[in-house]
DNA sequence: AACTGTACCAACCGCAATTAT
DNA sequence: TATAATTGCGGTTGGTACAGT
């Protein structure tokens, strides 16, 4: 089958993206939602393939994502799940409400498996137990099987991190019902849509409390944009 | 201060799966 | 049913920040 390209060389972006794109995107996906991704780009400004919009929405911007460190629980979550399920990481991600499975993959490769394989390394006698392994060892031994006690899915975490606990959901501070002219308004947005209140907020692990509480009021005050 | 190594994370790439025609 | 188009997934890479020398 053949394979269209994902960029072509005429002009697509490439790498990290600026606020202005984010904005864009936001703006586009928050108004008319994500009803073709190759073709998104296109009406929404942007001079990005598809592909990347569509993991850029998904692995950042999107407002449900919960961002900042794991939690033990999480944690727990994602090493009994690796275990049964290997490098599935949707399908861990499916467990994780909030987490993306990049974001999963990514703290699996960085963090948990090296605390995996120090876990074996002291099982097998190699090497001397570190204190990281032993508590990596109490986490597993901690979790129970959520399918061998017939339990409910593995519900979320607790929320120890900020992104959640505050009992607003994100997204629906975020996003507007599908209004019902929706199919009859056009879908090119102009660069010029994107109105000046609508400041940046760069969605960034790096952010502290105050600077997600000031996002949460900066997605209130943008309700009011899309109406 | 400059250099090097390491950790982390966002983003890219290619293939597989799914959906549409 | 076959083919094309699109989306989803997982492996990998590249950039950046930071710690150590």
């Amino acid at each position: 089958m053949a394979r269209t390209p994902c960029c072509d060389k005429n002009g697509l972006k490439k790498g990290s993206w600026t606020r202005e794109e984010d904005k864009k995107l936001i703006a586009y996906v928050t108004k008319y939602g994500h009803w073709n991704w190759r073709l998104l780009p296109k009406f929404a400004g942007l001079a990005r393939c598809g592909k990347s919009c569509r993991l850029r929405w998904l692995n950042y911007l999107r407002p449900d994502v919960k961002r900042g460190n794991f939690s033990d629980e999480e944690e727990e979550i994602i090493v009994r799940l690796h275990e049964k399920l290997g490098n599935r990481w949707s399908t861990i991600a499916a467990e994780l409400p909030g987490r993306t499975d990049n974001e999963i993959k990514n703290h699996w490769h960085t963090v948990l498996k090296k605390r995996f394989e120090q876990k074996a390394e002291a099982k097998s006698g190699i090497g001397k137990e570190s204190s990281i392994s032993r508590s990596f060892e109490t986490v597993s031994e901690n979790y129970s099987d959520p399918d061998a006690t017939n339990a409910s899915p593995v519900a979320p975490a607790a929320a120890t991190n900020h992104e959640s606990d505050d009992g607003l959901s994100f997204f629906d501070a975020y996003s507007e019902p599908v209004s019902a002219d929706f199919w009859t308004e056009p879908y090119l947005i102009d660069n010029s849509y994107v109105p000046p209140e609508f400041e940046p907020v760069y969605f960034s692990p790096m952010y502290d409390v105050e600077l997600w509480n000031q996002n949460e009021m900066y997605l209130q005050e943008c309700e009011g944009l899309f109406q």
